[in-house]
DNA sequence: GGACACATGTAATACGTTACATGATTTT
DNA sequence: AAAATCATGTAACGTATTACATGTGTCC
């Protein structure tokens, strides 16, 4: 509808989800951002809704009623534009991609000299065992992902599982240093 | 003011820069952020100033005008308040920290399956090559803190260091798998 | 005297969250 | 028959962004 329309990362987001599960209804969009690694969106219905509306509107996303289903479920399917818009996001050159990524523990961090020596240590110990926990997750899903053949799940999940084996590394080397 | 009130991640996240630079005006705050590693958050004008309003309002913060100063620059510093929140927010035990942190290159990796092997072993290279360009950035800054002997700087860079070298690590493995 | 950094703020807009609300289908 | 899951949506709220707006202090 707008003439200037320029989806946003997570609509992006959207769009590579659904490509994968095509045909899908919004709410089996819902459920795999619930199961994600991008736990940071919630896809409440609050907004995946009007969301969807709005890549209906620009054209990226066909929504066409299932016959029979009396609950208004709907299938939603990409369009020709909606896969050379992905495409394009996809292979984006910007370079703000490749920056370092927020994360919370690092951001208290800098809050650490706050505390005595053995707080500090107390503390940290702690993050990396909530870390580890963290890890054993996503090492367990990764199996499963490995087992079903599902390649592309299997290399998202193993790259989260060097970033928070980094960070765990990160963590024993402030233990060292104290 | 308000009767429960909870700062919110991004507010604590200022208190613990004005904690570091203290007693400080609302501009360095802002200064303080467009350095960061958080870049994922801009503290425009217009979210820096209500938000610091709120914390003044909350009494977790002071601020007092600078005698002389016509611009109408204020020295913030923290409150005993809000220095107790801060310290609880540090040592809070919630387990969602530890969570992998969203990452756009591991998200568009998702949609790698669109393209021609071709085209993914060139993109993947881009992605690697940007990455190891930030990773260059980041360890210049090291070397600074390093020398500076800014050892809070210092720690969160080097945990930085190790996130982006975990991401080129997982983009090798990538580009060995095609 | 001009450029630039310092310093603060408002208004319009967009959008994600939470809570509320409704109803159909399937499973126990 | 009840509970859980599937399925869709709205309303109020908060808040981050962008763009606009104003004025001071310092350095060349």
């Amino acid at each position: 509808m707008n003439d200037n329309y320029v989806p946003s990362e997570l609509e992006y987001c959207v769009l590579s989800v659904i490509w994968r599960i095509q045909p899908c209804t919004a709410y089996q969009v819902r459920r795999a951002f619930q199961t994600s690694l991008t736990a940071s969106w919630r896809a409440s219905t609050g907004s995946i809704y009007p969301l969807l509306r709005s890549l209906v509107a620009n054209g990226l996303v066909t929504q066409t009623a299932i016959p029979g289903d009396r609950r208004g479920s709907k299938a939603l399917e990409m369009s020709a534009a909606g896969i050379r818009s992905l495409k394009s996001w996809l292979q984006d050159p910007a370079l703000w991609i490749a920056e370092p990524v927020a994360d919370p523990i690092r951001t208290r961090s800098y809050a650490l000299p706050m505390l005595q020596p053995r707080e500090t240590r107390h503390l940290i110990k702690r993050w990396k065992a909530a870390t580890e926990d963290s890890l054993r997750e996503i090492g367990q899903r990764l199996d499963e992902y490995r087992a079903q053949g599902n390649l592309v799940e299997e290399r998202a999940h193993r790259g989260t599982q060097l970033q928070l084996t980094a960070r765990v590394s990160w963590l024993e080397e402030l233990l060292d240093d104290l």
